[in-house]
DNA sequence: TTTACATATGAATACTTGTTCATATGTTCT
DNA sequence: AGAACATATGAACAAGTATTCATATGTAAA
């Protein structure tokens, strides 16, 4: 019953592929966290200054403390931030490689497509 | 009439960041592309197999011709495949080197972080 | 223990977005 | 020209999500 869309006759019919869904799945919501303009804005400052806690960044980029919070959660969650507390103040800081790797490579795309870099 | 959230009697308290709004908005544009199962399956199977046409994706992902259709769209757009016409059909393949390459490093991120990778 | 400060969170709302369905466009073959 | 095929697209609906507002938690100082 595997129900064909098209026929099959193409010139170039490559070889069959079994995505691994859970795989795919799991790195779409990892994207997803960079694909907000609030969260890669608190990724983009750690990134720059480093550690840095909740009310420098919202005072940094003119977001209200809450919705800062709101994504540091959601960040934390994926593990892309870490906070640390040292007394009434929590500072957050990237937690992993990958993350400012990707931010990097993901930065220099969009600068190479706007002709602002040569690569 | 600077609003201060916080008082800035932090032991911590960074050298001024000015983000680059336009920049951050179009890096998280981009990265939103990634942020969807359906498109990072297509990005997937493009990047194992190489060229290939519509149906075949559709084919391959067990999805809608017209849902690969719209995600194409938007892939096209953000200039992360490029089309090729042959007759009636039309070939995709990844457009960009950078778009393989965050790939690859998120992909890595995902298995070191389900321990399927030793990094 | 009150008061003030730093951060977190729940609920509500407004907005965005992915899929489906139906149909349109464009190509090839007869 | 007409039929069949491959892909694209518009409208509508459903589902997800980011912000605001009000308030709660937790910490430090008075």
């Amino acid at each position: 019953m595997d129900k064909k869309i098209c026929d099959g006759n193409h010139e170039h019919c490559p070889a069959k592929i079994t995505p691994d869904y859970d795989r795919l799945y799991d790195l779409s919501e990892f994207f997803k966290v960079f694909g907000d303009s609030t969260r890669i804005s608190i990724i983009s400052v750690l990134h720059e200054g480093g550690e840095m806690c909740v009310c420098d960044i919202a005072d940094t980029l003119g977001i209200s403390q809450s919705a800062i919070s709101h994504q540091l959660r959601i960040l934390r969650t994926a593990a892309l931030v870490k906070p640390r507390r040292d007394g009434k103040t929590i500072y957050y800081s990237l937690d992993d490689e990958h993350v400012s790797e990707i931010y990097e490579v993901g930065l220099q795309h969009i600068l190479h497509k706007r002709g602002e870099i040569e690569l």
